[in-house]
DNA sequence: TTAGTAACCAAGCAAGCGCTAGTGTAAATG
DNA sequence: CATTTACACTAGCGCTTGCTTGGTTACTAA
């Protein structure tokens, strides 16, 4: 096995893998499909990855960390009102969704399949995003751009924005901007 | 086995099978897992349902008609402004969230494992409740309410309402109502 | 040449899965 | 009284599951 380790095939299989939990779900994605789309053998599966845990674990990271650094590439980037952060953040959470997309998804809708450890050690990833949220959306309520009680408003927002993932269709006329800019404008007090 | 009736007995066990499903995953709950929690033997659950996919379809079906009929009374006894629509549509998504909730979370993330032909029937309950949401926002568009594409607006709303049932703590210090209310200030135009 | 290592495979185990067959029993129905 | 219906039981079939074992191949480096 290849305790820890980040070799391009394993990231290759991490991709291959997300794809199938998205498209069957994690408890109906089995190691011998897993081991199909790979190309290999279902005992092969277990040379790169301990167990079928570890392999969900790896999907929900790598889009965890996307998500990271890709909004604090937007911040850093853009100007520094609070306006400006907030439709930085929203247009960066909504690329690394579809940019990712199946890894988000797995994240999103099959986190409670993760063991305890796993878990625990992921956590701490995504506070540290939703950690910059809360911090924009701080501002945006400071600056009177919005309105409203700060949890619940980002409670909301980030609602609004997951659940894209649900309906969005990549391949029509809309830009994932188009949908930041349309909900930062339904939100924003005129 | 017991063809599309509606016995209290049958109630009962469709109502602690949402709750498994709910705490399991449907794929993960086991019809011995299930016979357990109705205190009967595995093979006795198959006198009251044809097979594990006819439960998920009478947990899921039951849950729709409620928020059907929960949607339908609130807009019969709330005054004909856009607004007082607006407010009472919402509140009634989250009664009937919160009131079902076990119901609706198994309807809103474990709605792929329904059968073609379970799911063919539901979509139609659930287009009808949706279509009730497109009459309330178009109205208020039109009213000046809110502003925005009808289609995306709609979408933003749901998704930040569905998303509730991640985070809302029903012992907490706000109501459901509150839920509502917040969310429509926050989305109207002033 | 030799040694080490990453990648793979064929075979299969133990456990658990959904579901079926056949039976028993008590109450309701003719 | 005879029959039907509703509900529950036991026993287990046939299959799939995640994972293990024991070994082979190809490549790299000393």
């Amino acid at each position: 096995m290849n305790v820890m380790n980040a070799s391009p095939r394993r990231k290759e299989l991490t991709r291959l893998a997300a794809q199938l939990f998205v498209q069957e779900g994690f408890d109906r994605t089995t190691v011998r499909m897993l081991a199909q789309e790979m190309g290999i053998k279902s005992g092969s599966l277990f040379h790169h990855f301990k167990d079928k845990q570890e392999i969900l674990a790896a999907v929900i990271e790598e889009g965890t960390q996307n998500a990271l650094s890709i909004a604090k590439a937007a911040l850093k980037t853009c100007p520094d009102s609070a306006e400006a952060r907030l439709h930085a953040m929203a247009r960066a959470h909504l690329e690394t969704l579809f940019a990712d997309r199946n890894a988000h998804v797995v994240a999103l809708f099959e986190w409670r399949r993760l063991d305890p450890a796993a878990s625990a050690h992921l956590s701490h990833l995504r506070d540290a995003y939703e950690a910059m949220w809360v911090d924009v959306i701080d501002d945006a309520l400071a600056a009177g751009l919005i309105h409203g009680d700060r949890f619940l408003v980002s409670r909301f927002i980030l609602g609004a924005l997951n659940w894209t993932v649900r309906w969005y269709d990549p391949n029509g006329s809309r830009t994932p901007d188009d949908l930041a800019d349309e909900l930062v404008a339904m939100i924003m007090s005129r």
